[in-house]
DNA sequence: TACAAAGCAAGAGCAGTGCTCACATTTACC
DNA sequence: GGTAAATGTGAGCACTGCTCTTGCTTTGTA
């Protein structure tokens, strides 16, 4: 039976990872110390190496649980809707990225913060990185369906149109001109505002956040999913 | 004549930001290191304390002379074009905001990144930090002057109409509830996408990130400036 | 012009870091 | 029960930010 050492290993690998998110938070991923997470657990520093090859690898693996973790908490918005609420969906997902973000901040300025110059995400990440994103992908293409046109407009260039030919192509999905760029666009502006507010851009601009980012919301569900 | 000391001040202190520019650029701010600095200056490490009090104090210079060249940039940007092009003025602004991100990536990073948590920023910050935004904000005013109005609906409740009133306030300037909600959202829009693009979240959507970036801000020009 | 004060640089030293390696101990399986 | 793998230890290397004492140079002034 290995079931012993096997649970045991996993119970120190998930307390380092619960220690290192902990000094994440608190002094940032910058001033992450594998050796007082040794102190902390009362281990020599060099044992931690027999669970994570590097300090790098140990963030790594955070980045990859918080992605799978915004993942998860996405998805599990979008699929309490019903299916044809377009709008209620669209509110429920940037809700919900809008909470797991002020829930979890540093997650948060680990995934979407500066990255290290250099850096090369591992394969591992590619896939968990995706899921947020297909969420939405998927909420546009199902407002295509029942005939939604967002209310923008596209300059109609033949370089524009080339490109998001091969945006459809890289994504995997069919979206019009129009629904891409309505999408990408309230995308970055999400995100964008998002950013502004955790990483203190606007601290002296809003009282009450939420209410803007509520109406900032509203508005871009407007503008994508527009009109049947 | 105290100009000798002052003078080889100025320089040292100008080479020492140069080589932790160098560093931050290659390396990253994480791994800033002011005894290499001296090491590459032929000083003693405990000189260059003489310059700067501490590494946080060296950043926060790098920091504050990055708002002020993003500042530079943008103003200089609007203030070549006529007045009353309000989209002339928008399409450069926004261009220039992406220039200078992409040949100073990171001092992008530096300012819209992943901030140290408990990092209180210096009141030296405050006022470089404004620059650029008020670029934006006064575009707004004068479009709202000659009539523009944006093909946008804001969400009319009392909180929302509350918030942004007092918004007004805190910006010091008169904006209608739907010029400022499209003028922040398109502002959001324009960061959320830069730092996708910056933060390599999007490599693998885009082959010509430019392009879309050029339908992005023409689209977000017209919802905010939209009709007279 | 002489001199005290201020500025600057050096080098040793402290406490901390990531990481390696030889060694000891514990555990699992044949 | 013996063997091999997994796990933990502690010393050690090369690095970091930062402080403090010591000595030298420039400065403004008496």
């Amino acid at each position: 039976m290995t079931g012993i050492r096997a649970k045991a290993r996993l119970e120190t690998t998930t307390e380092i990872k619960r220690l290192a998110r902990e000094q994440v938070a608190n002094k940032g991923a910058a001033n992450l110390s594998l050796r007082e997470i040794a102190r902390e657990m009362g281990l020599a520093s060099s044992a931690l190496y027999r669970y994570f090859a590097s300090r790098d690898q140990l963030l790594t693996v955070l980045i990859i649980e918080s992605y799978d973790d915004i993942g998860d908490t996405v998805e599990r918005a979008d699929a309490n809707c019903s299916r044809d609420d377009l709008t209620g969906r669209w509110r429920a997902v940037s809700q919900s990225l809008r909470n797991w973000a002020l829930t979890n901040p540093s997650d948060y300025g680990l995934i979407f913060g500066t990255p290290v110059p250099g850096y090369e995400a591992p394969i591992d990440t590619i896939a968990p990185a995706l899921r947020y994103t297909n969420v939405l992908l998927h909420l546009l293409a199902d407002a295509q369906v029942v005939g939604c046109k967002p209310l923008i407009t596209v300059p109609t260039t033949k370089e524009v149109s080339r490109e998001y030919k091969r945006v459809r192509a890289n994504l995997g999905i069919k979206l019009t001109d129009d629904m891409l760029l309505a999408g990408l666009a309230a995308w970055a502006a999400l995100f964008g505002a998002l950013s502004f507010e955790l990483f203190g851009h606007v601290d002296t601009v809003f009282t009450d956040p939420e209410t803007h980012f509520r109406a900032l919301t509203e508005m871009l569900g407007n503008q994508t999913l527009g009109m049947k």
